[in-house]
DNA sequence: GTGAAAGCGCTAACAA
DNA sequence: TTGTTAGCGCTTTCAC
């Protein structure tokens, strides 16, 4: 028991038994054994992070801040990945679950109701990052993803540009930001965007290039890896940007600043989502709902 | 007793039962717990992965081809970050091991000899990863950073340049790709070459490029996101690549290729190192060292 | 300021 | 096939 004090509430022991009990620490090598600690006082000190995949940086952005926030308080972080996958989803969630962490972050909602009711009945602050979910679980540190669509339409219209593409997986982000992308351009009296689905990598980008009919003038690539993919991918076809054809990303990774042309771009914060969602997490934040924003960052691709 | 069987091996359930107690779980919501699961059976199916920093596209790729390999039979990955700094290191490394996890998975080798002593007594498998130590503490899943110097160094030589220069950080790996590189350029005649520190982003690459003698005409970058910046600011200050200078990375970026000119790098599969960590850590690994190589692959910048 | 007793929610071992 | 007992290594509570 006075081990026990010595290493949590050092002040509340005898400065001489302090003094032998951690030189006896020492002497065994004793490392505490937080599984039982966390048994017996039903407390953790553990955060669930739960990504589509840590591969990616801007997710890996977000896991950075929200362990930079949470490791000095003595937080460690469990992490799974759901890889855009719905079932994985509900099973990670399961096992991050079992595991009794003190609050779960996710990138996005939950995508079935089971998994959305399992997270309801979790009984922890639970942090929806990424998005502005309409009916969130409980908190949320996020953008407004269609929002994000409808500023880059808005302002391929204003710049005169009439026949729009967009290049984006279809998980439920960059759904949104099509959905966005597409009204405000219908709004803007131009055609229907076409909308180019594609892989996960920046080498999708470039193929969409390839694909990419020879009167589209204007591109929004639903994050920057694609849209570097695309920018190379039309140099290499000889279309030049922004002349004939204009490229705005979304993430702003720093070597889209690197590009030429500099790859124009809705710049969002991923570690400031981290941050975020650690405040949400460990009941710092003022609100239960932070909508981090974005903004319209114009470089020379458009 | 049943419950527990139903869940973890319900093939010595009788069916009857086991189809009752499946409904009760599902009707109170039954989420087990793990922790007081774990300390009875003293396995906590937790793998402990220690990283620099987790914002970075090669130590993300590690930690996903752990996670895919470990994932799927059962275990949690326990991440944190030593941010390069030794205290963190140990403090993280402690953290970590009081939560007893079955296997720690690091990217280099402890800074410390408390930390590496931390280690050894820890019991359980240790892998050190991206790097080939002499004395490792258990086993391995790396390549030889100073051969990787060499190989660049020997390819400069080759191809007629004579000044060179190194960007890079002072971690104990990006030094050791700089004294191979530095003692290949030697042994082929060079002078030595000029070593510039810089920061761990491509902004800083591209700093360097400004801070570039005019007389140097070729730079090996130790990562693939300075080089990439390097390649930006040489763009930007008129300097041609590779007729100029030319340029060798580390980690090949996917980005790398679709630059203009296409970088030339040493290739290192950051996944296939996780996945080999996986390998170690579960025991199925054929050895305990496991030297992954790498392949100098040559595009334009050099 | 220190220690003794009880118990956290499971699983291992054994009994029925 | 199911159930009982003991105990994992701590922390909480209470007594001294």
């Amino acid at each position: 028991m006075t081990v026990s004090r010595v290493l949590r509430i050092p002040e509340k022991v005898r400065l001489a038994t302090r003094t032998r009990v951690e030189a006896a620490i020492e002497a065994v090598g004793y490392v505490p054994n937080l599984v039982a600690g966390s048994l017996a006082s039903a407390r953790t000190r553990t955060i669930a992070v739960l990504v589509p995949t840590i591969a990616n940086a801007i997710f890996a952005d977000t896991v950075q801040g929200l362990s930079d926030e949470v490791e000095p308080r003595g937080y460690t972080v469990i992490l799974a990945q759901s890889r855009y996958d719905d079932a994985q989803e509900g099973r990670m969630l399961m096992a991050l679950l079992s595991r009794r962490p003190e609050a779960l972050v996710m990138v996005g909602s939950p995508a079935t109701r089971a998994s959305a009711d399992l997270l309801r009945r979790a009984g922890i602050p639970v942090v929806e990052t990424w998005d502005l979910p309409a009916q969130p679980i409980d908190a949320v540190a996020g953008f407004d993803n269609r929002a994000a669509g409808v500023t880059v339409a808005r302002h391929f219209a204003a710049a005169g540009r009439r026949r729009l593409a967009f290049v984006g997986g279809d998980d439920p982000r960059a759904t949104r930001r099509w959905k966005g992308f597409r009204a405000a351009s219908v709004e803007a009296g131009l055609p229907v965007p076409r909308r180019f689905g594609v892989g996960r990598n920046a080498g999708a980008g470039a193929l969409a290039a390839l694909a990419l009919p020879g009167d589209v003038d204007a591109v929004f690539a639903a994050n920057d890896s694609h849209a570097i993919g695309l920018l190379a991918g039309l140099r290499d076809a000889g279309r030049r940007v922004p002349d004939e054809v204009a490229v705005v990303g979304l993430g702003d990774l720093e070597l889209g600043r690197l590009m030429q042309p500099a790859l124009s771009t809705i710049r969002i914060d991923g570690m400031a989502i981290g941050r975020a969602a650690a405040a949400l997490t460990l009941g710092t934040a003022s609100e239960r709902h932070l909508n981090l924003g974005f903004e319209l960052v114009v470089r020379l691709s458009g």
